[in-house]
DNA sequence: GGCAATATTGCATTGCTATGCAAAAAAGGT
DNA sequence: ACCTTTTTTGCATAGCAATGCAATATTGCC
């Protein structure tokens, strides 16, 4: 190597300068560093990898950081995989789709580990990480096998409170606004908020979709209020479709609370603005995120799961002014 | 190689099979797959970075995702590069630190290239990038060496089209919200803001800081406006803390655009929601993105910069609703 | 069948760092 | 100065895929 030779010693001698607690001679490291400083050098990760079969890599598979949800998911993810001493990748995928197809690439870098916020992974995908030896885990989703674990937020609970909370606030015409059909987050979440009012005897619920995004969000709402018999109790998928709701309703001359109830799901800052004032279930992020540097560091270890390893994240109602009417006489 | 014994083939064989266009017998390359599903084998690509010199990796560097302008730059940068071939490397730094101290770490993945958004290098780790030939892309930065461009909004010239907008729309006493102290983007659409309001004889302006985030920009707009003589025209370093001005002035009960002309910086979705309609200047992020890859491509083939590599990017100036008010008789 | 042309296969090597082991050097003790 | 103990150093090797080259197998054609 050119910095061995430049510094007149072994190979050995320039490995063991970078490697932490190494047996050299102050005066060794001295020549070697100098003639790294001189050439550049600073040495590679790559063949360690080849050596220790581990790489210190975790991938991050997500996408739709135009939510501000996942933006943050994401960046304290990062975060706390740094502080692990591991380094990120990230994979973008677009919401709602396979990630079958990058699984190779992910793969051929040899990561220690995979955390997907938001793609589904196939249970083909999830065998052949499996079968690697690859731990993987999933927000949201509800796949585990012994090398796979599912963290996820308690989607139906959140919507039974939602349902419960409209209830007794007087709602008396109901609707959902869900992200994407099919979805998981959202359609337990409406199943959720369907039981609860279901258990009050409500059996109409108007149902749109609006993959998610305020500005169709406001689009749905627009549509739901428009209607010859409109809600006034919308339950949308997530808070930025609740929040393109808000501006539907306002536009539509509408107060909230008072002619309509608006909720959402997530808790992003800007459902805490003022202009918004939107009540609605937050998810723990750093609980989840928690959870899954726990899991994913005791999988690299080489302990496997226990069977099922499906976990849920309390997700508590925040109640805010856009369900803040008082109970009505009738 | 275990899937070459389990075939009965050499390490080339198996090779040759994951090998686009490579000579392989379609028998062998269906032992191969056989063995391959199910040892669950895939090729690793780290060998062949030791061979090539070449990782496929691109290291984004970014933090404050919180601001949806840089979520989404971070998105469509990781798609453009994924689109490219090449995978990508996330370091989460925060806003204004120097990466110096992660700089050993990315350059020790042997990564083909660096894209910073907002953190800052210095003259020293620039250097020690340049050693290495890795080149670096910095956005809304200035500095540059043979393989280090910069990719730059102009802020000075949008913050003098604010200026021109507030004087033109009547503003009488002028503030301006910076983000973090020093920072490079916040100072330039501060110096352009000034020279534009000292052209038309101002001299009096307003300044305090907010950190670039929304309470920090709704805390500053506050105690600007409850001052004996509030401005009545504030503009700020982005939008999220334009957002929060303007909570803030509705707070204090002003209306907006009557009483205060509020401005930001980025066009963020949320500057166009109708309960805020904030007049700003549109960041143009895939432009930015654009010309990265551009200029990142171009090095990584080994291309030399010449020179001075700093790259200006228009920055139009986008009025809406929050700064529409009719020009006052006096 | 026999020969040339083509296709397929295996061997051996490359790339760079970490590390066990043995050799060499330095330090410590009397 | 000599021997023991400790520290430092270099050698050699492993890890895995890609590839040039030579060897072998297959095909095509008369």
């Amino acid at each position: 190597m050119d910095v061995a030779r430049l510094a007149g010693v072994s190979q050995s001698a320039v490995s063991r300068t970078f490697t932490e607690g190494a047996s050299v001679s102050p005066k060794t490291r001295a020549k070697v560093m100098k003639a790294a400083d001189e050439l550049g050098y600073g040495p590679s990760i790559i063949p360690r990898i080849m050596l220790t079969h581990r790489s210190s890599l975790i991938a991050i598979v997500s996408g739709g950081l135009y939510n501000p949800f996942y933006a943050s998911v994401v960046e304290a993810l990062a975060q706390a995989i740094q502080k692990s001493g591991s380094n990120v990748m990230f994979f973008s995928v677009n919401h709602g789709e396979y990630i079958d197809e990058i699984i190779p690439d992910i793969l051929g870098y040899r990561v220690d580990g995979i955390i997907s916020a938001l793609s589904i992974v196939s249970p083909e995908a999830a065998e052949r990480c499996a079968k690697m030896h690859t731990p993987v885990v999933l927000f949201n989703n509800k796949l585990s096998n012994e090398w796979v674990a599912s963290i996820c937020s308690d989607n139906v609970e959140g919507g039974r409170q939602i349902a419960s909370l409209f209830l007794k606030r007087g709602g008396k015409r109901f609707a959902y606004i869900g992200g994407k059909k099919g979805n998981l987050a959202s359609e337990d979440r409406f199943a959720g908020y369907l039981a609860g009012l279901m258990r009050e005897g409500v059996t109409d619920v108007a149902v749109t979709y609006g993959d998610f995004r305020h500005d169709e969000g406001y689009e749905a709402a627009r549509k739901l209020l428009a209607a010859k018999r409109p809600p006034d109790a919308i339950f949308c998928a997530n808070d930025l479709m609740a929040l393109g709701a808000m501006e539907a309703a306002k536009a539509a001359g509408l107060r909230i609370p008072e002619d309509v109830l608006i909720a959402g799901f997530d808790d992003i800052p800007a459902a805490s603005w003022p202009s918004f004032d939107l009540t609605t279930i937050r998810q723990d992020g750093d609980a989840m995120i928690r959870r899954a540097m726990d899991l994913l560091s005791k999988m690299i270890d080489g302990e496997q799961l226990a069977g099922n390893s499906l976990h849920l994240i309390a997700a508590p109602l925040v109640e805010r002014g856009s369900t803040a009417r008082a109970v009505p006489a009738g």
